[in-house]
DNA sequence: CGAGGCGATTCTGTATCCAATATTCATCGA
DNA sequence: TCGATGAATATTGGATACAGAATCGCCTCG
């Protein structure tokens, strides 16, 4: 609820400085954001990728904001060119837009868009889930449970996004599969704002961890049809979350 | 048989280049394609992007090649940053990897990758034909039946691989799901050298125009199950070939 | 009120320079 | 002779300055 109202009102922000700026347009958060990832990167590039990557995924910069490089570069302390680096590698992503020499703008996620991302990651989290149940280990099967406790107790943005991906990584068996799983974390990237932005809703985490718990039950018990059923359930809950999401959101868009 | 010999011969000379170059490199190929794309684009960087791209796909550059900036830039005529740029889109796209300050390599492909690339295409383009083929419409099958002679017709690399391209757009209705379209393409990007190198086999692309043949009429009857079928075995059969293409040229590497 | 032009802004690309790091090669010692 | 060490070299990653091109906004003129 509170995330909600925070994000329909940035939204509204950002829809106002693709005109003319009323607000800092995530300045100030970006800024924060480079503080935070400033040391320990092997390079400069790199480091603008993650920066900007983050400050999409976190909302701080919302769809149809407009990214200049020299204000990019300047917030982020270096010079344009590892910020055309970065914005190359995320319009590669998907999460940025690069038009031909009018820069380059935050991408927005359509309805059909998600749909069809959520439709294809069920097609392939399934089959990742019953590859990766074909091969089962007693000490993957350990290591899914310490996962799954970890993502429990993280809490703020950063680690808990880190925890769940290694969760799942494991959970599908990431090194067996590297191309499926390449190809499904593409896939989350689409959407991964709206994913962290769901989470922030609260009252369905709870509800969400509940449905980890079920799944890992089933995989442990060796129960393919009953895990994958779980898995599938799972992704359309998050997929209908994440679609009343957005359309609230276009529909606060037209209002406005 | 004319072309896997030369490839086999070519990888010999990549193996050779590795440490120390004893030919070109496929910087005379690369010349040739810099040539031919030279006009016409909008921006320095993508036509930097498309010349390595095809020189990576037809097999002038291969895999362990090592990537110098000022090299390519040299070949392709414009300066180190496009040619960055060009690498780092190629890196996202999986066909070169870039090593921190060791400079870029053309990306190898093991047998296990292709496996895995080949099931994951084929559960997302049977999934692909099987929605298309719920909204196909008489103008569509018109066109495919028109791109699928046009594909017969056109037999040098280049044109064929962009009327290959468009032929399944529309046959898998890539306009109405961009990301499904998407994701396949990117799959189909991380093994194109080795498909190209297969069309040149020769025998069996009769084949392949069959089965071509063979799909259509099944999707024009509208017989799903049949259609799913025709493409699963098609896939199958690039799959053997692919494979089998890349084991040759694994056992050759290590008899080298 | 609309069309066209002008200037300002911004991106794209070039050229040059510098710092950091990898690689190569030669030397030294066991 | 062979391996390790260290300097010389080569190459990448990045900064800076500048030129060219395309776009946008605004302004004037019809």
């Amino acid at each position: 609820m509170n995330a909600r109202a925070g994000q329909a009102k940035a939204g509204d922000e950002a829809t106002d400085a693709a005109g003319a700026p009323s607000s800092d347009g995530g300045a100030e958060a970006l800024r924060r954001l480079a503080g935070q990832h400033s040391s320990g990167y092997r390079s400069v590039g790199v480091m603008a990728y993650d920066i900007i990557r983050d400050a999409i995924l976190s909302g701080a910069l919302l769809p149809g904001q407009k990214l200049r490089q020299e204000t990019l570069a300047e917030l982020i302390g270096v010079s344009r060119v590892p910020v055309r680096s970065a914005l190359i590698q995320l319009e590669a992503d998907g999460l940025v837009e690069l038009q031909d020499r009018r820069g380059a703008v935050v991408k927005s996620v359509s309805v059909e868009q998600a749909r069809e991302v959520y439709d294809i990651r069920t097609l392939l989290e399934l089959e990742a889930l019953r590859r990766s149940m074909a091969h089962m280990t007693p000490e993957r099967l350990t290591r899914i449970r310490e996962l799954s406790r970890a993502v429990d107790a993280e809490q703020e943005g950063g680690g808990f996004i880190d925890a769940r991906t290694e969760f799942y990584a494991v959970l599908y068996d990431a090194e067996r599969h590297p191309v499926l799983w390449e190809t499904i974390e593409q896939l989350k990237l689409k959407v991964g704002r709206y994913v962290l932005g769901w989470r922030l809703v609260g009252d369905e985490g709870a509800e969400h961890s509940h449905s980890h718990e079920h799944l890992i039950d089933a995989v442990e018990a060796g129960d393919v049809d009953h895990a994958l059923a779980v898995l599938r359930e799972h992704l359309e809950s998050v997929r209908d979350a994440v679609l009343a999401l957005l359309e609230t959101e276009a529909q606060e868009r037209v209002g406005a």
